[in-house]
DNA sequence: GTATACTAGTTGCATATACAACCTTTTAAA
DNA sequence: TTTAAAAGGTTGTATATGCAACTAGTATAC
């Protein structure tokens, strides 16, 4: 009974979520500190794009383990704040490749700079070692439970 | 460069915030298939009323560290379901107090089959003792992270 | 005792998320 | 080649989240 409670009460989801949340809110809270209007979410999508421009809708959904529906809908805010545009793909009339514009170009140094200082901040006085054997446990659960 | 590129890109904010998105999407199906309507998010705030019954939004929302008015839309979907009641306190006349339904009591024992197999399929082929080192990391970004 | 500060909860607003159903285009099958 | 299946994207609907601003009740200061 009390294993079983730890198990479920103290389960890896529930203290897997409630930290990110309470991650995704401190970078949210420090990009708007910062001066930028760029939420944590669309950050993951431009750090996709930094690292590869022009992919598609459904490969930035992939990427980023969203629903393609939650793709659709972040493209749209982010290109309402003139972060990213959307080229049809001329080979592939099915896609619209996105692309940064110079403001979501430009943004890469500056958040990085935020990124750094608030993980700093939620590691502190977490080992590198065991934050890297963090990190792989969660990479191996994202595998067992993605699609 | 590709120090500074690893401790972004895959940084931790991102995994954790990546692997819950999809554990919650996990249970969520998992919920729904096994004929439960409920959401993951709801059975956060049922997993605290069944350790203690009668608990001010306010004391929900710090527990499952959300924002108030989170909570307060929370348990109005809870209400609609009839997983919860709201009672005012007849002390602190600011407060209502939030008690499990018949409905709500009734689902501590089915859900918890459900999250088991979730929680067993997502930690797969991974030690139990890393499952609980992350655990603890988890938790100290948290403590680092929240308010 | 009255004014002030704090706490609990709600509403307006913007964002994020996923499922179902749909349209369009491409690929595979027959 | 025509038909069927699959893939990319959008819209409708429901849920979740947080910030700012607000109301109402409580506690503190003076």
């Amino acid at each position: 009974m009390s294993k079983n409670k730890h198990n479920l009460e103290e389960s890896l989801g529930y203290i897997m979520s409630r930290a990110g949340r309470a991650m995704g809110t401190r970078l949210n809270r420090n990009f708007t500190d910062a001066g930028y209007d760029v939420t944590c979410e669309q950050w993951s999508v431009l750090m996709n794009l930094w690292q590869k421009n022009g992919q598609s809708q459904q490969d930035l959904a992939q990427n980023t383990c969203k629903d393609k529906t939650s793709m659709t809908r972040l493209i749209d805010n982010m290109e309402k704040h003139n972060l990213v545009v959307r080229i049809p793909n001329k080979v592939d009339k099915r896609q619209k490749l996105i692309y940064l514009t110079k403001k979501g170009r430009d943004l890469q140094a500056r958040l990085a700079k935020v990124v750094h200082k608030t993980l700093q901040d939620a590691q502190k006085s977490i080992s590198v070692r065991d934050i890297e054997l963090c990190k792989d446990v969660l990479c191996r659960v994202y595998e067992n439970a993605k699609v």
